[in-house]
DNA sequence: AACCGTTATACTTAATTAAGTATAACGAAA
DNA sequence: TTTCGTTATACTTAATTAAGTATAACGGTT
């Protein structure tokens, strides 16, 4: 028996969560969307119609994109996307540490 | 912009969480699982069958059934269903605080 | 001008999950 | 023995979600 949880932001649906906070911190790394996709295995395609549906219930962008060029392009976080990443990845830290500890708490004898 | 979660325990699957809590706490009260499902507008099928997926993945039996008779027949809660619960109910109302206070420590303002 | 790896977007298909339908056994009570 | 409200279970259908396919624009570099 084990613990599982998923915890995320909604506006109109799911706005951020643990998925996307990985994709972007890829995105960072990498300064391409495609490449972060690639990566997880996770199509171009899909990665692409997360981050518009997430900006769209967010209201603000998470990257700012640039087309063309000799080595096609490429995608950066926002200033507020880091804002949001920032908040979210000590949030989720610390959301973990006390879900765990009630966990154990409550269920320490295997059920 | 709000918080969103699920909480759940999983054994080869979801094994208990809040939707099978609830539906078990009407058991308790209506001594039917068709009373009980009725009354959350989920049909008896749909109930029957998650019970029956939870007990699997318990490794134990969360209702006494009994058939027949003038009314029917009725469930009932075992043992061990209702230590579950009372350790699910604590963690659970638990969790939700925690993780309450950790949304406004961080999204206070809203985003 | 051709190439290449991006971003952008519509459209289709598959997979998974949820919901519904249909039957039947049970057993006390009338 | 008929009725009634349960539990039990297989089978089908619908709905939702996820994944895949296809096409195009962009703009440095060669």
């Amino acid at each position: 028996m084990k613990l599982c949880y998923k915890i995320w932001l909604d506006n109109n649906g799911k706005a951020f969560g643990e998925g996307p906070y990985d994709l972007l911190k890829r995105v960072d790394r990498l300064g391409s969307l495609s490449k972060a996709a690639r990566e997880i295995n996770m199509s171009y395609n899909q990665a692409w119609k997360l981050i518009n549906m997430l900006e769209k219930r967010l209201g603000f962008k998470l990257l700012q994109r640039e087309v063309g060029g000799s080595q096609g392009g490429g995608s950066f976080l926002t200033e507020e996307a880091r804002e949001l990443m920032d908040k979210y990845g000590k949030f989720s830290r610390e959301s973990e540490e006390a879900l765990n500890k009630l966990y154990q708490k409550y269920f320490l004898n295997d059920i």
